[in-house]
DNA sequence: TCGATTTCTGAAATCGATTACATTTTATAA
DNA sequence: TTATAAAATGTAATCGATTTCAGAAATCGA
């Protein structure tokens, strides 16, 4: 039993495919009222619902936007995509996924090729800027034809960005831990090929060299955002400056980790140690001491991310354009007990 | 700028746009080896990419699974999607995504439609199965044509699930927290509209009466997956029943709210009060103490729903049927500090 | 060398919509 | 009552592939 057409709705209804199109297209498309109802009398009977494939062969838009995603078993990406979602079923659009496993990714063409031939309007690059494996942004041959909005990367002139300021955010956290009094203040960053990560570093460095206070060499070290990267990195911190007295880890995992280390070698968070993270993940005032962390709102930038490409593709449908841009999100501090006040 | 098409192409080769389509098809469907390469030069040179879109319609199939999900900003469903993504990239599908944020969903229909009008080859459907939300699946007359596989809901023998066996998990849970020594055992269970707590529950229920256990009336409270509602809920317990020495949590947020609560009332974890989650979320073991849970492998259970309906879309191409069928995965116990051992 | 196969290729129909263009019907003005 | 413009509908081409059917070319046995 194959779908009803809109030849048989013509048929039930005694009118011409071409009518049922127009009826079905809505506006006041020249359709007389008793025809309009025929039709509709006919859809409603045959429960016909047009083939949206066949639709998106002929108009070449699909009302689909293209996702591309990486790292959802996490809770940043994971909480990106929901938001993607949600706004772009608002907006009438479906999505067509595609996670990758590698976000070094070789097979760009193949994933773009891909999904235009299924005519998406557009495409939300949710991929973190890794190493140089955004490179072919610069490559202007390279460029599909349709709408493309990058997340989370380094924003670009020509391109259409939505990304969270990291840098502000590693400003901010860093800050606060001034402002409760760490003299010594250690980073636990995440993998420095990371482009988020080396802002967040970068906010470090700046909050610390404006208010002139110490910066060794040694007072960084590298993790890998897991756990256990974090616990190992506060043991190295410790052991080559011991008067360290506050670290920024740069994701709530590491510093989920480094509050048991810190448990471990018996410093007291926060009073011999304030720690903050960043991410604010779930639960994060569930661990001990309720974790301090810099939120931000991806959901939130996921929605963005889609309501700026909609923008894009409407304007693109009416022969317009839109300028490329750069939407940037601000992060929150959030002060739980992990650093707070010391006199 | 368009897309080069197939007539683009059997031009340039100089044949027809059927040859072109036979040696893209692959097989040995009679193409001489000569045109054969002609036709390759030729896609090469132009570089041809058929349309999905075009082939969709022809076709009626579309390598491409639906996903109706709920929830992702919480760690199981990330991981379910993540693993029916892994899969379905492996067995050559694209996702079409949809995400509801009320389980309560009543435009089943309209989802249903809206995917098949895209001719998917199969669907996931991955929402809890909440009060009455899946009652739909008992009337067959909504059943859709199209293959269809079911998440974390209570098998029916016509259909095809998947799920995890949420009572031997409840079972084990609870048989671990008695082999711990603990006499009185409390269950925060999530909400009871959920077949998934249900199950838990009964879980819980047996292995006391298995071994002749109390039970009381007030050992149970109701939830809401949410580390508050932990927290409150052995609040609840334990100013029942001081008694009790051992909580089965239903998931581990509110496992979490009750290591918090505990804490703060003075009862000590593990020695005065062993607390078991349900989940096994990420960094479990950094809470404090770590937390000891039931692992479920949910991007496993993405997987095989995958596999399973893989099978099914195969055999429904070659005529044949397969038997529906239940895959039911197995919890894994994971002991941490949480529950440990007292004599 | 010729007819019978087998192999190879092309023409045209098809999938299910939209839409440009043509045509008919209705309304309006002269 | 016409001529004419506007409204309503139909015809047929189109989107870009696949596939049936039929015809052409190559192969083969006698």
């Amino acid at each position: 039993m194959s779908r009803t057409t809109i030849a048989d709705v013509a048929r039930v209804a005694g009118v011409s495919k071409a009518t049922v199109s127009r009826v079905l297209a809505g506006q006041s498309n020249y359709i007389r009222e008793e025809t309009r109802q025929r039709v509709q009398k006919a859809v409603g009977e045959l429960g016909y619902r047009p083939s949206d494939t066949a639709r998106s062969l002929k108009s070449k838009r699909s009302c689909t936007l293209g996702v591309v995603g990486y790292g959802l078993e996490f809770y940043g990406p994971s909480c990106t995509i929901s938001g993607i979602e949600q706004e772009a079923s608002e907006l009438g659009y479906t999505l067509l996924l595609h996670l990758i496993r590698q976000p070094e990714t070789n097979n760009v063409e193949e994933l773009l090729e891909r999904m235009q031939s299924r005519y998406v309007d557009g495409i939300i690059w949710a991929v973190p800027e890794i190493g140089g494996n955004h490179a072919w942004l610069d490559d202007k041959k390279r460029w599909p034809s349709v709408p493309i909005i990058f997340l989370s990367t380094e924003p670009r002139p020509d391109r259409f960005v939505a990304a969270v300021d990291n840098y502000n955010g590693g400003l901010m956290a860093t800050r606060h831990l001034i402002a409760q009094g760490c003299q010594h203040i250690g980073l636990i960053t995440g993998p420095l090929d990371w482009w988020e990560a080396r802002q967040r570093k970068f906010g470090w460095k700046d909050a610390l060299e404006s208010v002139g206070l110490p910066r060794k060499e040694g007072y960084v070290v590298e993790g890998n955002w897991s756990a256990i990267s974090g616990e190992h990195g506060l043991t190295q911190l410790l052991s080559r400056y011991p008067e360290i007295d506050g670290v920024f880890a740069c994701n709530d995992r590491m510093a989920v980790g480094a509050l048991k280390m810190a448990r471990q070698v018996g410093r007291r968070v926060p009073e011999d140690l304030a720690i903050i993270g960043y991410d604010d993940v779930q639960d994060a005032e569930y661990f001990f001491p309720a974790l301090s962390t810099m939120r931000q709102d991806m959901v939130e930038l996921g929605r963005l991310a889609v309501r700026k490409l909609g923008q894009v593709i409407e304007a693109k449908q009416n022969g317009a354009t839109c300028p490329p841009e750069a939407v940037i999100l601000q992060p929150e501090l959030v002060v739980r007990a992990s650093s707070l006040l010391r006199k």
